[in-house]
DNA sequence: ATAAATTTTGTAAGCGATTACGAAAGTGGT
DNA sequence: ACCACTTTCGTAATCGCTTACAAAATTTAT
């Protein structure tokens, strides 16, 4: 097992014929560097697979790292918060950013410091979070916060979406499974608008609860359903929910789509059917995110994204019959 | 918004009268310090509130980073994989170890070098995992891994007093839910072995997979239950399986624990009902890891602890009636 | 061609810890 | 007292990188 030693700036100096400060210029694009000597400075760290050594640079007062703050309880909350973590992860590399993640939990480690914030599940009012973007004005949240920097989906343009595919396919008896808190709000008010729109009427019992997870899902909509309550149509604020009502429906001896026709939003992989849903692009989130964080630690001025969202029709929606 | 200066080793030397190396011996707990100077020096550092800068011990060859590698797979397992996690963060903090997380996402960023590696649902088989265990010996795993430094709880001595548990009570008809893998299987065998020491006939009619969460739970249950299958014990091989047979049980308009008594296991916080289960001392788990790592660290040979585990019989479990 | 202004590069002083080395202080035996 | 050990502690080099400053090279103006 050779263990060969981990080029430094040095090596990259000598190799390259200039002193350690060009290289450093170089790789921390600063000005001042003549095109040509930069060219073969960058091929030299291209051929040693010269990366800089972290603990050295914030040694030296440069710090790259961003925290990622995210409260374990958002973590159970849906793999749509695991997948958005790796996609955040991959873009924050490529931007030259080291992640370091802080789970808000109740006697961790102390914060360290880093350029700047990311939180993930804005709506949880946890106090500590609430401190933490108050003492750093480089804080990026996912989730709608007037006032700050913040990236979120168009969840209501995409509940909107799903809802009127749904019309257009014929069905006017459109249930809604929902849930507590912004997100959960903001899809409600895109269903409700699409109604709106196509004078297809509102019905407050079609709308259920469904707590963002698969078994209150299954079992508001059964309940419902047994209780003689009938729709063709579903649209769930979640790809879970729409698992968990499916499996009811299936239960219930009813098939999907020929009985009714179901969507979901977030489009999670691995589901295990070709379920019509909302297609997030997690990874143009996570790409935004990162474009305003930069912004935010040059100090611009605050201002929120909504990110564009994609009706993506599979197996389980069909024309009524 | 004042900004005071982080403390540094010179200024807890300065204050306490000695050299920047006596306080760094200090820190380290090398031998050679006259006990009065410690504790000279310790007054010093709690006073200041000093802790060692992170960046500069590494740069001068000093680790104390312990990676946790997690596949995002297990996170969304269950919830005890979360609070796993942040007791061992905790204890890694107590015993001076600074915690990297580490996803096995595919593109993540590359595993910088830490002093030593915590695996978490070691049942999995990722590739990249055996890599990173086959080169760090110092290494421990959380689950039963022969030949290496492992860690796990009494799964199959914790199944055997819930289910001694319930035959004590009377049952005779105890239903198990089950899931795959290592877990699954310690915590059937403790099960099965219940059964056959009170001699009472296993029925493998009785066994179900819930596959470690609620949904499917609840189905295989009511269906069972459905289909005629009776029992009046049920042992759940985790609280979430355990919750979802009990809503099924009250969908079905079964009442516990006085038609069905339910013991869970893993004693999940906040389940929104006092469920009889098998408590795993979670904190006591995070703290043998963290002792275990340290033995690989110091190379001894490898072995594994198992935890014991304790019933908690609470509100969900009666005598038969 | 020469001076001045500008661009590009090198030099070296930190950043905050660790640790090898040797000096100082303490111990004990004679 | 004096010498030989030990124990305890201070000094200073070192880790890899950034950056202020100065020096060198190049361009522009006269």
């Amino acid at each position: 097992m050779e263990q060969r030693r981990v080029p430094t700036i040095s090596d990259v100096a000598r190799l390259a014929g200039v002193s350690t400060g060009t290289v450093s210029r170089v790789l921390n694009r600063r000005s001042g560097v003549h095109p040509e000597t930069r060219e073969r400075v960058l091929a030299v760290v291209e051929r040693l697979g010269y990366v800089p050594m972290a603990a050295a640079r914030e040694l030296s007062g440069h710090t790259d790292k961003v925290g990622v703050l995210v409260s374990p309880r958002v973590w159970k909350y849906s793999p749509y918060f695991i997948l958005l973590y790796e996609s955040l992860s991959d873009s924050l590399w490529n931007e030259n950013f080291k992640l370091e993640e802080i789970l808000l939990n109740p006697a961790g480690q102390p914060m360290t410091e880093a350029e700047g914030y990311i939180v993930l599940g804005a709506h949880d009012h946890d106090p500590r979070l609430e401190q933490i973007v108050r003492q750093h004005p480089s804080t990026v949240l996912v989730g709608v916060q007037p006032g700050m920097f913040w990236v979120a989906p168009d969840d209501p343009g995409g509940a909107y979406r799903a809802t009127e595919h749904l019309i257009k396919l014929g069905h006017r008896e459109i249930a809604h499974l929902s849930a507590a808190g912004q997100v959960g709000r903001e899809r409600f008010e895109g269903y409700r608008q699409a109604l709106e729109d196509y004078q297809v009427p509102y019905r407050p019992e079609l709308v259920f609860d469904g707590a963002f997870s698969t078994l209150p899902a299954y079992r508001v909509v059964r309940r419902a359903w047994e209780q003689g309550i009938r729709f063709s149509g579903l649209f769930a604020a979640s790809d879970e929910m729409a698992l968990g009502a499916m499996a009811a429906l299936e239960d219930l001896n009813l098939r999907i789509p020929q009985d009714v026709s179901v969507v979901g939003f977030d489009d999670l992989p691995d589901l295990g059917r070709p379920l019509t849903t909302v297609r997030q692009e997690i990874s143009e989130i996570a790409h935004t995110v990162v474009r305003l964080l930069k912004e935010a630690i040059s100090r611009a001025p605050p201002r929120g994204v909504r990110v564009p969202v994609q009706l993506v029709v599979r197996d389980t929606t069909a024309r009524k019959r």
